[in-house]
Parts: structure tokens; C-alpha cells; sequence
DNA sequence: GTTCCATTAACGCTACGTTT
DNA sequence: AAACGTAGCGTTAATGGAAC
């Protein structure tokens, strides 16, 4: 069984990246394609059989306008985690003709209901929530270029994503990375990187890895996953937040953070939770706003051993 | 207590600046 | 001149603070 990772472009002119695990959570592939052609050329070998495709784009888009009602039930746990997704609906020109998404996982024949039994099957996912879930982020790692973030402080935020993506090996689920050679030159990419756009190149596989362990997560952790929405108005699959995990400072502190990070290449700053802060009410909360959670607890203990690594980073 | 404003995230597109 | 790289804008909903 295969656990395929999409960090799908919504449109086809930008890049896609695509990570496939084998069913012991090692990588056997990854790497950035650009058409539908591609996307379905990088997937087919590890889609014939038994599968999960997990796309970081909408699959299910049918509101005219607005977000998906998955959108707003994931940024409500979230947003504060400056993990809000993106609104999808149907008047935007991306999904006029349907997802992109959709189309890709209908030529392979995959089932997209959340809850299905199906041997073959795709979801939507999203790496920012999963990393945030995972890793016991306060706030998201800031690796995506935007105007006012400079290459040396993205490559930090990038470099310690894949830290943590290869810290994902210790855990009762493990990920198994670094044994392969095209994840060693994307490292290698990273490091030397020295414009934005090389940062680029090497995000979109990264994040395809996130996405192919949580189809992985979701396999095998069921009870440690949350479905926001539903497969009728579209859905988002994510690890979920863990109960006690709380963003860092408010807003208006954030604003001044971002600075920092921006100008000043604070990596490790301290911006994971204290794992004291356990046990609160939130589970009840989401339950009435749309997610279907599936366990309070959160991922296991091994993973505050590597929200405590990331913290520290140096 | 209510309203308004600024800010945040996501992604795609376009315009402009820089490099070859 | 062409190619490439980057900044800024638009979209959408939520939120905190300030002003009324």
C-alpha cells in the first residue's frame, strides 16, 4: 500500500509537488511536476493498488461564493495559528470547471468520501494545520515566500520543516526520510539556497512529503484525525490540534514577531506551547462547529518530545 | 454595546525591476 | 531584448483594538 502526497497548484501553470511513502512510511518518491499529464505520471505506479492520495488543494468545491463551510469550521481552531486556509468556492476561475483536484483523483479512479472503506482512495489535506497539529506549533512555520520575508529567514523556517519532518522518524508512526537521495538534495538546495524562487523549488516537494504522512497519519491513526466539513460541501482531513496546544501571544504581538523573523532570522525562538498547558475544553467546542473529531487527546507522547526538539532548534 | 479599521492566512495573477 | 525574479493586489472571514 501506497500514501501519495499532492501539494497541487490549483491552477496548472504553477508547480506541483508529489511524495509517495511505501506502507512503512518510507519515502520512495519525491519531486515537483508541472501539467495534469505529469501529476498523473508521477502518481500512477503507486496507484494500482491499495492507496491514499492526499491533495493539499479543495477536492469537494460547491459554494458559489464565500469559504467552504470546512474552511471556516478549520479556521475557527486554527486561524489563531495563522493556519487559516483559503477560500474556495466555485465563482473563482480555478474551480469554474471543478477542482483540479477532483479531476486528478476521478482519471485514477479514487474514492473521495472522507469516510469511505474503499481500498483506493483520495482526500484533501493541509500541511499548515498538520504541521501546527504535529509538531505543536504555536503559529505555522513562515517558509512561504511573501513580500517583506527575506530568503536567509524562509530558508530557517524551510530548514526547520524538514527538521521536523525528519524528527517524524521517532514517532509511533513513523516517517523515513532522509535514506532517500533526492530528499538529500533537496536539503542540499535548501541550505545553498540564495534567491527566493530556490526556495520555491524545494517547498512544493516538502510539503508534498507533509501530505503523504498524513494520508499515512490518517491510515494508521484514525482516532488521531479530524475532518472538518463534510464529503458534501468538501472537507478537510487533519491531525488534529492537540486540546492543550495554544498559539503563542495575540495578534497585535504577533505583527511586532514577524518582524523579528523577518529581519532577524530568529529560529528557535521559543514558539512551542509549554506541554504543561494540557487538558482543556476546545474538543467540545469543535464538536459543534462542523468537525468530526475523532480523538481528544491528540497525537501521541513522542510527539511533545518533538514539538520540545523543534522548539529548541538552534 | 456597537461600529469601523487594520491585520492575518491561503494562492494566482500582473506589473515592474533586475539579470543575462 | 529576453528571461527571470519579486512585490503587490485581490479574495474571504475572523479578530483585536480604537473610537463613538
Amino acid at each position: 500500500m501506497y500514501f501519495a502526497g499532492v501539494d497541487l497548484a490549483w491552477g496548472p501553470r504553477n508547480p506541483t509537488g508529489v511524495a509517495v511513502l511505501d506502507g512503512d512510511g518510507v519515502l520512495v518518491h519525491v519531486g515537483a511536476v508541472r501539467d495534469d499529464a505529469a501529476v498523473l505520471a508521477a502518481l500512477q505506479p503507486f496507484t494500482t493498488g491499495s492507496c491514499r492520495v492526499a491533495f493539499d488543494a479543495p477536492l469537494v468545491v460547491t459554494n458559489p461564493s464565500g469559504q467552504r463551510p470546512a474552511e471556516t469550521a478549520l479556521n475557527r481552531d486554527f486561524r489563531a495559528f495563522e493556519a487559516g486556509a483559503h477560500p474556495a468556492n466555485t465563482g473563482k476561475p480555478e474551480f469554474a470547471d471543478g477542482p483540479r483536484a477532483a479531476r486528478l483523483a476521478g482519471a485514477l479512479d479514487l474514492n473521495m468520501d472522507p469516510f469511505s472503506a474503499a481500498a483506493r482512495r483520495a482526500i484533501e489535506v493541509y500541511p499548515h494545520a498538520a504541521t501546527v497539529a504535529l509538531f505543536r506549533l504555536s503559529r505555522t512555520l513562515k517558509y512561504k515566500a511573501k513580500p517583506g520575508r527575506g530568503v536567509e529567514g524562509l530558508k530557517s523556517e524551510l530548514l526547520r520543516l524538514m527538521d521536523g519532518i525528519e524528527a517524524l522518524e521517532q514517532t509511533p508512526t513513523p516517517l523515513r526520510v532522509t535514506g532517500h537521495g533526492d530528499w538529500l538534495t533537496l536539503r542540499r538546495q535548501v541550505q545553498a539556497a540564495g534567491r527566493k524562487c530556490d526556495l520555491r523549488r524545494a517547498e512544493d516537494p516538502i510539503d508534498a512529503v507533509v501530505c503523504a504522512y498524513v494520508a499515512l497519519y490518517a491510515e494508521r491513526r484514525p482516532s488521531g484525525i479530524t475532518v472538518y466539513g463534510d464529503f458534501a460541501t468538501g472537507y478537510i482531513v487533519t491531525p488534529t490540534l492537540p486540546a492543550a496546544l495554544h498559539p503563542d501571544r495575540p495578534l497585535v504581538d504577533r505583527r511586532k514577531h514577524l518582524d523579528e523573523i523577518d529581519h532577524g532570522c530568529q529560529r528557535g525562538a521559543a514558539r512551542v506551547a509549554p506541554l504543561d498547558q494540557r487538558g482543556d475544553h476546545r474538543t467540545v467546542d469543535r464538536a459543534d462547529q462542523g468537525a468530526h473529531q475523532f480523538d481528544a487527546h491528540g497525537p501521541a507522547g513522542s510527539l511533545d518530545r518533538l514539538g520540545n526538539r523543534l522548539g529548541t532548534l538552534a
